[in-house]
RNA sequence: GAGCAGUUAGCUCAGUGGUAGAGCACUUCGUUCACAUCGAAGGGGUCGCAGGUUCAAAUCCUGCACUGCUCACCA
């Protein structure tokens, strides 16, 4: 044996063995426990990041833990196409040849992300590997696969059927880069300075009122202003002639206590079709929604050219405070108004909110069958403060928009009858005629599903287009185990759709963990320059160093923060292990000493210590256990107490055993390199010829 | 504006009622046949502040300060 660990020489050859070996596919068993992990997909189309490596650290410690244990294991892996996402890396790419996506039609566009994924998409699967994950190949599915299309359309019908999925126009989240609605999710919200523009509205006879308003460009098509009705300044306004300043069509006065007296000038203008407090207001009032910018971006030509009609929003904004400006309509600009806005989470540019045609899912009933689940504990959270935030996004989830105007997807299963305009759902074939009418011609809808939608039943979609058999033995699935930027996302959505088809929770227990922050505990991000690639530390350190680095040093439900110097710590240990055995191989001797009754004792301790670490999902600390116990304990005294013969050969011999297999899950690649490479060709101290299906000690 | 966290050694973090901990960094020493990717020894913290409960508080309670994250329709 080397000298030092290489792990260059050892992990793909040892990835090999197991893989040759079949050692991460679950025999079936009847009466056995399970234990099971649906990986959340990585996106299909790209390298993994310092995120997935985390995951994989987490939930490789789990499976490779219950696999020894002796219980049916399964990690199920996955890619997701990752819509909008994909989409839009590959309009770079279009863009990059000075192409758009407007230059293809939707079946060849389709084709040709298809295509560009397929090619990427072995890169993560490898990457997978290089990290250790010993996931079931096997099972693998894609977000794409055809069983699943065929399972979501299942879901979408049912929906459809049961009157839990409907076509409305409201006003939405619409994105005029991306091009497509998005649901709240999608929304960040940030603050930002705008001028705050006080307008005079004149009154017919003479004089004005005042508005303040951050949107000027749509005064031309407003036709109502709000007061609160206890504001005393304007309680004659009805009686009031007021005109529209652009247009000078008469304004409607309308009463309502959202109005507040306090800012601006305590009056409103109403712009229903953009602002989605003025639309609820609108509703309340029976006010006509009329839309003014377009999906384009641009202020539509119900407005004249000369206040903005058919610009976009800024340079129409510019025009019309010129022209109020000419004609001393405006009081004065308050330059220094900050507010918060919307911004696309992905683009970052304003979200326009705007009335449109969308599917939506009414979430009500299935927000409570989530929120039921989750107080009678059949989906526990592993960290109380987590299940304090899924509580509170199912208390306030709106309807959810499910529709995306990307081709990037799974196409909406609706058609519309070109007769009687009704739709017909179906679980994915095309419809041979309406539903309502029986009228023969009928259109698709051209839009996709939210790629949450999908995933949001990846475990029973999985389960059920793996293998036969699976999902009865699988599902429930054990854990979920994810970041906590996406417990809204994707997380309560599981749990409320699978609910919803299967009647089941899809995991028991939801294990949260932090996001990998750099040494300074700053946030990882491009622009910074921060970025960890894993891959280039598997291959600086070893895939062992940067797992255990990656649950050590922060509670697993913590932000951790993730430095070279740790994994190279890590690297060290991982030597510590490697230079121990190459020790102990050397030693034969069977003789017992008095001292060897302690050492037992203690190395009972230990397995049980990190066996119940294991069990309560407390990964740093048996990883912590398991170096402290291993290093400090039996490396420094044991070997040492060894040396000066205080110790038997034989024990130190069965302890290394006994560490090899608490070591195995955290640092899988080294320690089955001794096992079958090194010091454990020796049949004596082995249950079985391969370290990863060797029994757990306990 | 609301919610949720956090504030412990130079840095990053563990520690939830009983004599302050780890990793890294630092200091000194060490070429004995596993490992210098090592070993031994050591320095360093009145556990954010102020009260309270208790025989006993980093740990429980109250208030305050500061930091972070998330949410949020006030024009």
């Amino acid at each position: 044996m080397d000298k030092t660990y290489n792990h260059k020489e050892n992990e793909a050859r040892i990835y090999e063995l197991w893989e040759k070996n079949k050692v991460f596919e679950p025999n079936l068993t009847k009466g056995k426990n399970t234990f099971s992990i649906i990986m959340p997909p990585p996106n299909a189309n790209d390298p993994l990041h310092i995120g997935h490596a985390r995951f994989v650290a987490i939930e490789d410690i789990l499976i490779r833990y219950h696999r020894m244990k002796g219980d049916v294991t399964l990690w199920l892996p996955g890619s997701d196409h990752a819509g909008i996402e994909t989409q839009f890396v590959f309009e770079k790419k279009l863009k990059e040849k000075g192409e758009s996506r407007f230059d293809y039609d939707r079946e060849t566009l389709y084709k040709m992300i298809w295509d560009y994924v397929s090619k990427n998409t072995g890169a993560m699967k490898q990457q997978l590997k290089q990290l250790g994950a010993s996931c079931d190949w096997s099972r693998h599915k894609f977000t794409l696969d055809p069983e699943i299309i065929k399972i979501v359309y299942q879901t979408f019908k049912r929906l459809w059927e049961e009157k839990k999925v409907y076509r409305g126009e409201k006003v939405v989240n619409y994105c005029t880069f991306c091009g497509t609605a998005y649901s709240e999710l999608e929304v960040n919200h940030i603050e930002r300075m705008d001028p705050l523009y006080y307008v005079k509205f004149p009154k017919a006879n003479r004089g004005h009122i005042t508005i303040a308003t951050t949107r000027p460009e749509t005064i031309y098509v407003d036709t109502y202003l709000a007061v609160n009705p206890k504001d005393k300044r304007y309680k004659n306004l009805k009686s009031e002639k007021i005109l529209n300043p652009l247009s000078n069509n008469e304004m409607k006065i309308i009463e309502d206590s959202f109005v507040d007296p306090e800012f601006g000038t305590g009056i409103v203008k109403i712009t229903p079709a953009h602002d989605f407090n003025d639309e609820e207001i609108c509703l309340k009032h029976g006010i006509p929604s009329i839309q003014v910018v377009g999906t384009d971006g641009k202020i539509m030509n119900v407005v004249p050219e000369k206040y903005g009609g058919g610009e976009y929003i800024k340079e129409a904004r510019r025009k019309v405070v010129a022209e109020l400006e000419k004609e001393g309509l405006i009081e004065k600009i308050d330059q220094s108004y900050k507010h918060v806005i919307g911004v696309c989470y992905r683009c970052k540019n304003v979200i326009e909110p705007m009335p449109m045609m969308q599917w939506f899912i009414k979430m009500e009933s299935l927000a409570a069958l989530g929120l039921k689940a989750i107080k009678d504990k059949k989906v526990k959270f592993v960290t109380k403060k987590y299940e304090k935030v899924a509580m509170h996004w199912l208390t306030n989830l709106r309807d959810w928009n499910i529709s995306r105007q990307i081709v990037w997807g799974i196409r909406i299963p609706a058609w519309k009858c070109q007769k009687c305009s009704q739709w017909t759902i179906t679980d994915g074939e095309t419809p041979k005629k309406c539903s309502e009418c029986s009228y023969r011609k009928l259109v698709q809808d051209i839009d996709t599903f939210d790629t949450w939608f999908s995933s949001g039943q990846w475990p029973f979609a999985t389960l059920k287009t793996t293998k036969k058999g699976d999902f009865e033995y699988f599902y429930p699935t054990t854990v979920m185990n994810t970041a906590y930027d996406i417990l809204p996302f994707w997380v309560i959505r599981m749990i409320m759709l699978s609910l919803y088809v299967t009647g089941k929770v899809p995991f028991e227990e939801v294990l949260i963990h932090g996001l990998i922050r750099d040494k300074q505990g700053q946030k990882i991000s491009k622009s910074k320059g921060n970025v960890i690639d894993p891959i280039g530390m598997v291959e600086k350190y070893g895939s062992d160093s940067l797992r255990m680095g990656l649950v050590w040093g922060a509670l697993t439900e913590n932000d951790v923060s993730l430095s070279e110097d740790n994994i190279r710590g890590q690297r060290n240990f991982a030597n510590k292990i490697w230079n121990a055995s190459r020790f102990i191989q050397d030693k034969k001797g069977n003789g017992e000493k008095r001292e060897d009754k302690e050492f037992y004792k203690h190395l009972e301790e230990v397995k049980k210590l990190v066996t119940k670490n294991l069990d309560s999902f407390k990964i740093s600390q048996a990883t912590e256990s398991v170096y402290t116990e291993f290093w400090h304990w039996f490396c420094d005294e044991c070997i040492e107490k060894c040396k000066k013969g205080e110790l038997s050969e034989k024990a130190l011999r069965e302890g290394l055993v006994v560490f090899l297999k608490l070591l195995h899950p955290f640092a899988p690649f080294v320690t089955e390199a001794i096992w079958s490479f090194g010091y454990a060709q020796d049949p004596r101290h082995f249950d079985s010829p391969i370290l990863a299906l060797a029994k757990w000690p306990l």
